[in-house]
DNA sequence: CCATCTTTGTTCATTTTTTGAACAATCCCT
DNA sequence: AGGGATTGTTCAAAAAATGAACAAAGATGG
């Protein structure tokens, strides 16, 4: 959007909600305009209670100023994250605090269409529960696993779930909803999310990590959410780390997501009772079929072979973020998604280790690591982040008309 | 620059500039301006000579419109190239047309206060050669190989230059010029140029790949150069590669640039004829250390060992792009360097056909790969790029403002 | 504690910017 | 050749933005 000729009012309504709490003389300077000008825009924005004012700020020598705030209620969306064993949805309003929260198993096997009644099932119970009006909700996104088109709203060739290429998701969702729907991968809306309301505000350069089965990332790059050309940037799960290693769903050798993923490691410690190593595993693996959370817990318990098996898990990670950060030179890097969570340190030290070892100074130097603070609702809320910044523009332009236009009755 | 009331003179111009040649009435549509506004904008950017008509289009059934064209020649600026070998520097209008070119060699070692005196010397005989008002030149920009602080115009450690690092290089021409001047990454630059005036006209997505001692990347995103957060992005060059290769300047085994840049090509060469392979290369070796150039022309003349040795660093070169387009899902590969541009298929066979094997096929699927159009020219042109667009708005101001009080003056 | 100086925010007449509408100039199409 | 369409200009009228005057509120310094 190069070339937009945008409303002064929305030039200012986006000032408050970015820098707010923030005075109408600081809008004026900001922006250089009157303040003249100010107290007008202003006045249309409280008026359509896209804005409050939000008590007095601190005198610079004369008059305290009255700040104002972005109204967090005056809209709300929905967002949901799809994954290959459950699906999360979230109501929340555009500041980001959930109103209502869904979650339910789900089997990435049935289909599309299974998940699509799942959804739709969803969002009516969340609407339920949160009792929000129904002309304040913007619409609804969903994060799923692999790569996406994302203007077309289609799944694209998912390694990890065949059955799922070209259908078409966002539109079947958007008929049966009936409000704007968006599609896109996981890792995006996570970074989307933790940039908008979680550890990244305000950061524009951030790279957030996400680690269960598949291992992917997403990129808010100078304040924006980058998805490349199509849709498929930050495949980090499928960087090669070793030409030799196990082979992967996408018919490489040795991707990151094949060495590192959850069932590489789950696979790895299996390997390992199997192999008679001196393990806590051993009894675990006598009673049902690893999962991660075993290996986890004995690795918690101080057991030597689960730990060896997180902390090179969190090496191989560490090698490709390496690699990352020599690209892509982010100020914050956001750590995230299920495995990453549950065993903490286990993994992440070795990570943060290999990180810098592999990384030029130049590059690491200044470079902040953090968990992930919205944890399991990030991607969910990196929808709702993803509906308004769609809808934002068209949505203060019809409120601020309408509110106009309430006004121009009532007078 | 979120937000900025700029001048819809401005946009106006912008437009022209971006998508002329164009028609009034269809700046009207394009900017929701009513086609009264655009006679007026036009006028006074015609009278400023930042525009001009360049003849009729076709009718679209009616009266044929007068299309509008940014003027190449409203400004020019100077771009230079510090490489560990030489300097180069172009004199271009602002459309990428070079007027004056010039080039010496260089040797890094002499220090960055050498380096400032040559680009001084070089920069008096591009002005005079090319005779342009100096009121219309609007600065000077430099690419040099190695991590660069943008925004305060220094070297940052280079791996390659010790000696250079905190040198305040922006600061010291500038003061000598006395003209605006920046600094920035070869590789950034290099990018930029094929953005603007070469290969990769507006592509909004692309990847430049310099190939020479160092190797190094630039990337256009959302068409704007990306430097990351502290101007360190595009260090392809120290990707792993092989834990276990050769030591890198940066203190790591097997860098990118460690395996596959010139001088690791030409160790390999030298290395095979100490082994005693037969091969082309050896009588050469025996008169004069070998050099990039004997490689290659040994390879086109048929010989096995130099052609292996170029392909595996094609080879190792596709190993880190198809990671690289993993990561970025660029539209546009764009290679060059001189190693590239020398060698080309001997190196570039192996490389692509490594980075479709090793890349997704849903981000590469449509990757384009091109050679550089600018080839010796990218990184001083891209200069010229630069420090347009860091000047365009206070020019465009400025020229508008002068024109408009000499159109009162005379009326 | 009071007078003075600052900063904030509002109001309204005035200035500047932008537009609608009428019109002239071309050109296509039948 | 003439009706219909598109382009581009002109000018009075409408809309947007501002400067200046002023009120409100607080800091500062004797």
């Amino acid at each position: 959007m190069v070339f937009s000729l945008v409303d002064k009012r929305y030039l200012v309504f986006n000032l408050i909600r970015q820098e707010g709490p923030i005075s109408r003389s600081a809008i004026s300077r900001r922006l250089h305009l009157s303040s003249a000008s100010t107290t007008v825009f202003v006045k249309d924005l409280l008026n359509a209670a896209l804005v409050v004012e939000s008590g007095q700020g601190i005198s610079r020598g004369g008059r305290r100023p009255i700040l104002l705030q972005f109204n967090d209620d005056c809209g709300y969306a929905m967002g949901f994250e799809l994954d290959v064993t459950r699906i999360v949805g979230v109501l929340s309003n555009l500041g980001g605090k959930v109103l209502s929260m869904q979650g339910q198993p789900f089997n990435v096997n049935d289909g599309p269409a299974s998940a699509l009644t799942t959804i739709v099932a969803m969002s009516q119970k969340l609407l339920k529960e949160a009792r929000v009006p129904n002309d304040k909700l913007l619409g609804a996104a969903i994060g799923m696993s692999g790569p996406v088109l994302y203007e077309e709203g289609i799944p694209l060739s998912p390694p990890i779930m065949p059955g799922w290429d070209g259908y078409p998701l966002r539109q079947q969702l958007q008929d049966a909803l009936s409000m704007p729907v968006y599609l896109d991968n996981d890792a995006n809306l996570g970074a989307l999310g933790e940039y908008t309301y979680g550890e990244g505000r305000g950061i524009a350069n951030l790279v957030y990590l996400k680690v269960n089965s598949g291992i992917g990332a997403g990129f808010i790059l100078r304040g924006q959410l980058f998805r490349g050309a199509w849709g498929v940037a930050g495949e980090i799960g499928h960087v090669s780390i070793d030409e030799d290693g196990p082979p992967c769903s996408c018919g490489n050798n040795g991707c990151l997501e094949a060495m590192a993923g959850e069932p590489a490691i789950v696979a790895r410690a299996t390997q390992a009772v199997r192999a008679g190593h001196p393990t806590l595993l051993a009894e675990r693996a006598a009673q049902h079929p690893l999962v991660i959370d075993d290996v986890v817990q004995c690795a918690q318990r101080g057991d030597e072979t689960s730990r060896q098996v997180l902390a090179l898990a969190g090496t191989q990670i560490g090698v490709a973020l390496g690699d990352l950060v020599n690209l892509l030179n982010p100020r914050l890097l956001i750590l995230g998604g299920e495995a990453i969570l549950k065993a903490g340190v286990l993994i992440t030290d070795a990570l943060v280790k290999t990180l810098h070892r592999k990384a030029l100074r130049a590059a690491s130097r200044n470079l902040e690591i953090r968990y992930s603070r919205l944890a399991g609702q990030a991607t969910p809320l990196g929808g709702v982040a993803l509906v308004w910044e769609n809808r934002r523009q068209a949505y203060v332009r019809d409120v601020l008309a309408e509110a106009n236009s309430a006004k121009g009755e009532d007078g």
